[in-house]
DNA sequence: TGGTAATCGACAACGATTGTTGATTCCTCG
DNA sequence: CGAGGAATCAACAATCGTTGTCGATTACCA
């Protein structure tokens, strides 16, 4: 994820606007190692800014996604997670709770073998490990002790 | 994919009745090398058995997927996708149709390495390869053909 | 400073999926 | 075969995440 300052830049150079609105997220974003879904970068702005509407940040992630500044994320957890790594990476994705976290590891094997395209013409590939992460593992074994009382 | 009377069995263990509307999608769905959409499976449905509603043909997928018969892929193409092979492999995804494929090759090196796992317990590995199928690319060519003319 | 993009609030609409109802069908077990 | 109860039907409403609409207001930036 670029800067603030880089992304100011960026939407100059495309003809969009620079809004108070617009940098309250670009802050939020900027090194945020989470995937935070629409709501989430919702609820954080928020509280900097009561009044911004959930509109302005989807317009203002779909923006950025469409900069390519941003990945969107579709893992089957009901909701877009907004991915602001843009290098090459992975995922862990809870089961349970929908948690979602990066794995920088690169997987030099994975790719289509020749003749197995289908005619395909592949731009991009995605691994996800999915699974249950600690919290909710412990979550488990609480209940599990719950049972036993 | 187990066969029909194979899964009547299984409907019959668990108390399940087997009425012809599941017969009906057990058949459809055995040796179906797609991954069908709910509604999909809905319109086959329908040419047999005008009556079935949709409803019922959610119940059934979902039951089958609860007994692992049958896998649910969340692929980000906006429904989900009912995988009736549920041995292991990975896909191929239309980023523009959506259309899916298998791909049936096994990536041995593809592991959560040692002490990055940030505490999952991995169940389950999926790679998706994401990419332009040969329609939607014979679809760009007609079209930049229109452009010239 | 002015033109125009962006935002706001409040609400409606979307597609995929699930829930509701009450009446009807029909599977399954004895 | 017959009874009991699941499954289905139709028709509709509701859910969730996301996007569209409106007119009015704000505020960026050449």
């Amino acid at each position: 994820m670029k800067t603030p300052v880089e992304l100011t830049e960026l939407f100059r150079e495309r003809g969009l606007k620079v809004t108070p609105q617009r940098q309250c997220i670009f802050r939020l974003l900027h090194g945020n190692a989470a995937h935070p879904t629409a709501e989430a970068v919702y609820a954080a702005a928020r509280a900097e800014m009561p009044t911004i509407s959930l509109k302005t940040v989807y317009q203002t992630l779909n923006d950025l996604a469409e900069m390519g500044e941003l990945h969107v994320l579709d893992l089957g957890t009901g909701s877009g997670r907004f991915d602001p790594n843009v290098d090459a990476h992975h995922h862990l994705v809870c089961d349970r709770c929908g948690k979602v976290r990066d794995l920088h590891v690169d997987f030099p094997d994975v790719r289509v073998p020749r003749g197995k395209a289908q005619g395909f013409r592949i731009l991009d590939t995605e691994v996800v490990f999915r699974g249950i992460c600690d919290e909710c593992q412990t979550e488990d074994e609480t209940d599990k002790e719950k049972a036993h009382a």
